[in-house]
DNA sequence: GTCTATACACTGATAGAC
DNA sequence: GTCTATCAGTGTATAGAC
């Protein structure tokens, strides 16, 4: 086990979640995944069908991997607000923005249901998770039980994933962190 | 005036408007820009340099315009509270998404400073605005004085970004609006 | 499994005629 | 101002040898 063949492929895989995240689907050629991997274009091709291939291994991989992140901070201890605060606070590459976000931009990609259905996947399931915590802390009385627990996740993430626009558009962290702690304001003894 | 020039330099530039929104610089060809516009390949290259320049005039002048636009909601009647939920309720294409924000996502445009100048300056302007009126809010006792305006600010236009990103991801408008909603229950009465 | 060769359209432009 | 010709390089593969 561990063949030679299971090595290119992930290396293959690996340099493709860089690439797509780095410059998105339609800025990403075979031709750079090969050079980047130092894999041959024919070795390519005997791994995977082509590029749309490809890119749905390495976004599945890479949905699975900010779901195992994010379920760090969600689970941890803490009430309902500490555990949202520690998952926006979370240390973060900002201007690099997000792996799985980043594609919902892509006009391919949001075509495409293969490529769609991981992005899709990994939202619902944030926003979901995010939910049951608020509607914990509604429960507990820590948070007002006005608003619908599904709508103040989406804000949640909304301003999480709004943030890296911003930080981008400004070439800095700055802004992100503004919209946190923004966010968490808003959210605190509610 | 109103020389046919003119009306073949606005046409380009609506054109790759449109272009830049569905697409993105980097999935945006001056093929694809000059077949849409009806515009010959010598005729763009005269009245424009290249691909970034065109560009360039097409992300300032959607820049002014969705200035324009915001400035309509944020500077009508009613309190700090109503303006800003003017704003962020207003009829949106959601699943288009916001031309200037796409643009953050793009290596190209990011990397190239005359390209990223517009999408900057718009972010600055919102966020300072907005800023401004949660300030008013404060000032007259309808928000709480606690948290920075700039910090609230950011977090009500990270709402709306990343809004668009869930509602592409989903490929429904429903979680633009259910964050859209949550920003708005953590806003109200503070 | 990996390599090289080949293919054909598209990218982003420049040159010069009209 | 607009048109057509031309160009070197890239994008996304397929074919067949090793």
């Amino acid at each position: 086990m561990y063949s030679e063949a299971m090595a290119t492929q992930d290396r293959l895989i690996e340099t493709t979640q860089e690439l797509l995240w780095e410059r998105g689907y339609v800025g990403t050629s075979p031709k750079a995944i090969q050079q980047r991997a130092g894999v041959g274009q024919g070795s390519m091709y005997h791994h995977f069908t082509g590029k749309s291939d490809l890119a749905a291994a390495a976004l599945s991989r890479s949905a699975q991997q900010l779901r195992a992140q994010a379920e760090q901070q969600l689970a941890g201890p803490g009430t309902a607000y500490e555990r949202i605060a520690a998952y926006l606070l979370r240390d973060r590459e900002v201007l690099r923005g997000c792996r799985i976000g980043r594609m919902a931009q892509d006009p391919d990609v949001i075509a495409e249901a293969e490529l769609r259905r991981p992005v899709e996947e990994t939202f619902d399931w944030l926003c979901g998770r995010i939910a049951e915590i608020v509607a914990e802390g509604q429960a507990d009385g820590e948070f007002a039980t006005g608003p619908d627990p599904a709508d103040i996740a989406a804000a949640v993430v909304a301003v999480l994933q709004g943030g890296y626009v911003l930080a981008r558009a400004a070439d800095s962290p700055e802004p992100f962190h503004q919209a946190v702690r923004g966010a968490l304001a808003l959210l605190r003894n509610r």
